[in-house]
RNA sequence: GGCCCCGUAGUUCAAUGGAUAGAAUAGAAGUUUCCUAAACUUUAGAUCCAGGUUCGAUUCCUGGCGGGGCUACCA
């Protein structure tokens, strides 16, 4: 039991003898003590107030003795209103310190138990991504590894949105106006060039729209009269019949879009355990609400479609089998969630990476496969993210405001190499360090961009700052661990058995934040909130260079030298770790 | 119209109902014969409005105001 659990659990007992009252845990509170106060950690003791019917400076004053007494690693204390601030004992912090240190094995993640899933990305084949997604992939991922991390087997998918009439837009366009193109003779990212022809059909589909409005159809009729849409709308039913010649094109497309799909993936490092189309399971669910629909779950209309009524849990009526037989996109995800359990037998749970657009969706789905009477059903969870804006707005594809993974990832890296090469410290590194290096610093510094914001809040991308390597950003916390290797380097070999010493106030204070690691990974990773984890790299940053900047470390001797490389490195650990969660990797040096 | 989310320094972000609301950035002023100055220090600057619950409210509740989203037999 660690301390604090201790000091929380003497409380209770304080309470149990004293007053004969069962406090409940959550009334328990103990933080760290703010920096204007002596202590170290803080108790709350209004919740006790009450109890003990006295003021809460006396009420302080008796746990505080009855704390004291009874755990020998509490020095003192003292009362402020409230507050009793709980003081340490120095050989407290050194045997912590020493445990860290000495001993390998506190930063490795936890057993992997129950399983879970994890989706993200899950993008459309006919345009290639985005700074959404970038945001999407990050979240999910992050929250991928967190879980991991913290005692779950993960296993990262994807569904691939690989069909429909979207994707017939785009193979349209190039049997029109291709010419026969390839990714490879055009020398084009296969996503990138099945875009373009996205655009095209766009294009082409928007004149022929305005054409018919000006010789007096209304926009409404235009939309559905335009030739193109009704060739689409053939060509989709070509496909659904199992055309060759269109199966064909939509095969060889589809590859295209793949190839650049995976040249973009790996260059944001991110991967999936498997892979799910739509293609493979647009389809299923029917079944399922068909035989919801014998059960009275749901109801049919006259015309025969098919939908449920959620009316009395304060939503409306959903569509679910169209009267022409055909399923919709929920219908779609109630058949992917069940064959995922069916995959995946002792799965405990799913995390949709969706963005927040979709919160009624997911609220409904989730609903329907409780009905359904899935015992899995209440575990699953909407990872529901804000939307990216730009300081021009909202992207939109229609006005090109659409920032292009690739091309964001290219200049972060490029800012990157800039400023490390006018900060020109990297003589000794070969070529191939340093692209590394710069491909390192560009990447992490969009990743931690990205993901130091509160998933559920919408954003601000500012692409000046998101290539800054200075402030509150990736690098910052990249060249803090190069900084603390840089000092371990030098020290060469160190006495880990600490010798008892005091300590500074910087000092404890950031082996504090360090012991904080594994219930602030715990909850971040609880709440699906990668933001979490790279606030605490901040600040674990800041307290470190604030510590190096007062205290020096090598030219310290003995006991003193020893706890300030400990220190160094477990806060190198830490801060590797920390990054890692979030899939940001740290230099040697920068 | 109905439902959901969000309003915090000039700007971008923090703060399980706890002490004097923290950072970063932009602004002003400093620190390097010394372990990586991509750092550190000082300074100025904010909870949309009005009520309510509470020992205590940025946080919870109600009502405004402002912004965004959802509300398709689209995906």
């Amino acid at each position: 039991m660690n301390l604090i659990d201790q000091i929380k659990q003497s409380a209770a007992n304080f309470l149990k003898r004293e007053f004969n009252h069962d406090i409940a845990s959550d009334q328990l509170q103990i933080d760290a003590t703010r920096k204007e106060f002596k202590g170290d950690y803080t108790l709350v003791v209004f919740p006790f107030v009450k109890v003990m019917r006295t003021r809460p400076e006396d009420a302080g004053e008796k746990i505080g003795a009855y704390l004291k007494a009874q755990i020998d690693d509490i020095d003192g204390y003292n009362v402020i209103k409230g507050f009793l601030n709980l003081e340490l004992s120095p050989a407290f912090w050194i045997k912590t310190l020493a445990e860290k240190v000495s001993s390998n094995n506190w930063l490795e993640p936890a057993k992997q138990e129950e399983t879970i899933l994890v989706e993200y990305s899950s993008p459309n084949t006919n345009k290639p991504l985005h700074l959404g997604h970038l945001r999407n992939n990050f979240l999910g991922y992050a929250v991928s590894l967190m879980n991991a991390y913290t005692g779950k087997r993960v296993v990262k998918i994807q569904i691939i949105n690989d069909r429909g009439v979207h994707i017939c837009k785009s193979m349209l366009a190039w049997k029109m106006h291709g010419k026969g193109e390839t990714p490879s003779d055009t020398d084009t990212k296969g996503d990138k060039l099945v875009g373009k022809y996205y655009v095209l059909f766009d294009q082409h589909y928007r004149a022929q729209v305005a054409k018919l409005v000006n010789d007096g159809m209304s926009e409404e009729q235009a939309n559905k009269e335009a030739p193109l849409q009704k060739q689409v709308q053939e060509m989709l039913l070509q496909w659904e019949q199992g055309d060759p010649e269109v199966v064909d094109l939509w095969k060889k497309m589809n590859g295209w879009v793949y190839e650049g799909f995976d040249a973009t993936y790996e260059r944001m490092g991110v991967e999936f355990d498997h892979l799910y189309y739509e293609s493979d399971t647009y389809s299923k669910g029917k079944d399922i609400v068909l035989r919801g629909l014998e059960k009275g779950i749901f109801f049919k209309k006259d015309d025969g479609s098919v939908w449920v009524d959620l009316s009395e849990d304060g939503l409306d009526q959903k569509l679910l089998i169209r009267a022409d037989g055909t399923t919709v996109y929920m219908t779609q995800d109630i058949g992917t969630a069940v064959q995922r359990y069916e995959d995946y037998p002792d799965l405990k749970q799913i995390i949709y990476t969706v963005g927040d657009e979709q919160d009624y969706h997911f609220k409904v789905l989730f609903l329907i496969l409780e009905k359904l009477g899935y015992a899995w059903a209440p575990a699953c969870r909407h990872l529901s993210y804000g939307m990216v804006d730009l300081p021009s707005g909202k992207m939109k594809s229609r006005e090109g405001t659409v920032v292009d993974a690739d091309d964001l990832m290219e200049e972060v890296v490029a800012a990157a190499k800039a400023s490390s090469e006018e900060k020109g410290k990297l003589d000794e590194m070969s070529d191939e360090e340093q692209e590394a290096l710069f491909e390192m610093l560009g990447i992490g510094a969009l990743k931690f961009y990205l993901l130091r914001v509160d998933p559920r809040k919408r954003m601000m991308f500012n692409p000046e700052e998101s290539v800054s390597l200075n402030g509150d950003t990736g690098p910052f916390v990249q060249y803090t661990y190069a900084r603390c290797k840089a000092v371990l380097r030098k020290a060469g070999n160190y006495q880990k058995q600490l010798e008892s010493t005091s300590l500074e106030d910087k000092e404890r204070g950031l082996l504090k934040a360090l012991m904080d690691f594994r219930p602030m990974a715990d909850a971040a990773a609880a709440e699906m909130n990668p933001s979490a984890i790279a606030n605490y790299c901040l600040d674990i940053a800041k307290l470190y260079n604030q510590f190096y900047h007062d205290h020096p470390i090598l030219k310290a001797e003995g006991a003193v030298r020893d706890v300030r490389l400990a220190l160094t490195e477990i806060t190198a650990d830490t801060l590797r770790t920390a990054m890692g969660l979030l899939s940001i990797g740290v230099p040697e040096r920068m």
